[in-house]
DNA sequence: GTTCCTGCAAAAGCTTTGCAGAAGA
DNA sequence: TCTTCTGCAAAGCTTTTGCAGGAAC
């Protein structure tokens, strides 16, 4: 995925966050690496284009642009938070098998309303996590219950 | 909330976990205090009744009771897991401000069908997490725009 | 010049691990 | 006796913090 490093810009100072080089490097990073890295992940993947990038910077970066809602944070491997930041509403499937975070797509407009009592809450946000093995651990294991 | 002992150690069994007395109190705990506790909390509050408990204990027998089904782990608070010993199906909310947790009830029989595609994926458990403001909270700052 | 960003090192905090002694079957 | 459980201490990791130098405006 080609990703417009202008584009980025924009849309992080929309936000009102100061786009500097390792801030777009991280947004860009995590838009045309949609697996759901976590800190670590993305700390030694850049820092190879970008010797001088510190981790404390991704932690930094993580934290202002989940601030600001222009990425997610997902717990879901409780291990590590993970990021993600494609943010339009869609749930999360992981793998107990090979620990691989999936994209799981809702219905359209699809909202909570009548499944679930939130009478009394002033909801700001929902994240739906499913588990279990995806096909290819599912096949790999030859069906069986696992 | 009164729980019978020897119910809780019949639970256990059923699940093939050994119900030694430090493991009946950790599920009793939980049974008796369905607010989602963190380790510590667990740990402190069962220390001062059992002062022969130590936290790894804590930490053994939640993994036990999590890997068998007993109890659900939440990861809902990024700061520390948190476990639930009300097991069937329902929700979870998250106040920002309070942090405390909230069961939020489930229609009947919901399932996810039609609402997410899962296709390919074989599904072991679902978790639906709502993050905000309790209505205390949100009273308390006067139902101003959070 | 002032503000904000960044990196280093250290600290903090949660969780796991190894091992030896205790308890239970 | 043999297996399982438990506690202590140490280690391992992730994440946060304090501070000083540097960059940007």
């Amino acid at each position: 995925m080609i990703i417009n490093e202008l584009e980025i810009k924009r849309g992080l100072q929309n936000r009102g966050i100061r786009p500097s080089n390792k801030r777009v490097a991280v947004m860009k990073y995590l838009i045309e690496n949609p697996v759901h890295p976590t800190v670590d992940e993305i700390y030694r993947d850049l820092h190879k284009s970008i010797p001088s990038l510190s981790k404390t910077t991704v932690y930094n970066t993580l934290k202002i642009l989940v601030g600001n809602g222009a990425v997610l944070s997902l717990l879901i491997d409780d291990k590590n938070c993970r990021y993600d930041g494609f943010t339009h509403s869609h749930a999360h499937f992981i793998c107990n098998s090979c620990g691989k975070i999936f994209d799981v797509g809702l219905k359209e407009g699809y909202n909570f309303n009548g499944t679930v009592d939130l009478k009394g809450f002033n909801v700001k946000s929902a994240h739906l996590y499913f588990s279990g093995y995806c096909e290819l651990c599912n096949s790999l294991a030859g069906n069986c219950e696992q």
